[in-house]
Parts: C-alpha cells; structure tokens; sequence
DNA sequence: TAGGAATATTCCTGTAAAGGAATATTATTG
DNA sequence: CAATAATATTCCTTTACAGGAATATTCCTA
C-alpha cells in the first residue's frame, strides 16, 4: 500500500476534489469553482493528487482537464481486502489473547460472557 | 467518509501498527519492540489511532491491550464502494467530456495529431 | 507500602505543509 | 504580435505534527 495516497486523501479540499471527480474529468477552474475555491489552490492540491497518482492531466488547447485514475483506488481497495474479514467473519481474538496472557493455564474456559 | 481516518494512515508506523493489529491485539510495548519504536512513541501513535476510532484499548493488570477496530475500516470501504465502479466497469468519461468541451459540432472528429 | 514494570504525558525542536497574494507561464484569438 | 484566458509557481507566514528526552502515572507484586 503507497502511503502517500493516504496522504493525498487526508487534506479536506482533496477528498472532495476525488469525489468531485467522479462525476467526471473537469478544468481546473470547473473545479476551483464548484469547491469555492481560488485558483492557486486548487492547481497547488491538484498537484498532490497528480504526484500520487490519483489523477492524470490532459491538455486540451487552454485548459488541463483531470481525470481520476483507478489505479491507486483500486490498490487501496486491494489493501482494504486483508482486512475486510475482519468485519465479515466475526474476529475477536481479544479472548484468545488475554487467555494467551495469562498463562493458558485454565483448560476449561468459561463460555462467552 | 471521516477524514481523519486518512490522516491517522498517513503516518508510516501508525500504518505499520494497523498492519501488525491484524496479526490479533497486542499490547504497548509489544507493538513497540515488533515496529523497532521506542515506547513514548508508541503510546503516541496509538493514540492517535485511538481517537479516530481505528483501535480500542483494554486493560488488562499493568498493560494495555490495543486491537482494531473493524467499524472506521469498513466505512472506509463503503466509500470506496463509490468508486469501485472505476475499474469494475471501464470508465472513460474523457472523450465524452472533450467533444462536450468543444460544443460538440464537428462530428467527424480527426484521429489523433 | 516500597519498588518496579508498563504505559502515558509533557516539553522542546525541527520540519512539512496549507493558505494568501503576487507573479510567471502557456496557449488562444483577434 | 498584442491582449487575454487558463493555469502553474514562487514567496511568505502560520500552524500541525513527528521525534527525542525526560518525567509522570498506573498498577502489580513482594
């Protein structure tokens, strides 16, 4: 997992700008517009997510549209799947642990509580 | 989705330590000596997953025993749910965009220059 | 209750990064 | 080529935060 994503997504007005994007490539101004923000900005953050990956740049004649890339989402989802049991099997290894802890001494464990 | 779940990620050990918690809870100094940290930061890292919710502590006699919780990786997924369509189905909204950018007139576009 | 684990907290410092304002750059069009 | 639209970059200031070191706190055990 590339952290950096974790990073990128970790800034309010970037979040929104990858759920903004989903609703398809989009100027810089478009974007700049619908978040209420000014236009340095929105270039400056829009540069993080292009130097992780998260979007991609296409110049057409004035204006640079970006474009969401899978490709990070889809290794975050990826890294997402080693846990994903976590909440789909029940997992609570607390008991085991704590058992582990004390010494596994007592064979008969009391059931659940 | 709540931010401050990628910002706790966003930290290199503190994703090692999510990491290593899949492995079952463990306790302070335990996660220390696994991720070669020293135990002030340790505590401090954990507590940062603590207060945005990705972990939960139990004591136990002198230790605390940190464990995932599952609830702030499941939102997580959830809201990549919004996007798993990316690369599920192709997704290309690009072209579309283009010819709307250029008041979609010439309808026998040229190859690519 | 004193001593000692295990853990948390505080103080300090350096650094990364966000926002504002101004300016530079690139490309279009007349 | 001049003027202008669209975007990127730079400079500055402020703030958040990570790491180190020291210390406080909590809880067990003899």
């Amino acid at each position: 997992m590339n952290i950096s994503v974790f990073g990128a997504l970790a800034e309010a007005n970037r979040l929104d700008m990858v759920e903004l994007l989903l609703q398809g490539p989009m100027s810089v101004n478009e974007i700049a517009d619908r978040l209420h923000l000014n236009q340095p900005q929105t270039s400056k953050h829009l540069k993080v997510l292009s130097d992780v990956g998260l979007v991609e740049v296409h110049k057409v004649a004035n204006r640079r549209i970006y474009k969401l890339r899978t490709r990070p989402l889809a290794e975050l989802d990826e890294w997402l799947g080693s846990f994903r049991k976590l909440w789909e099997e029940r997992f609570d290894r607390l008991d085991d642990y704590l058992s582990e802890l004390q010494g596994q001494s007592d064979r008969d464990a009391p059931a659940a509580p």
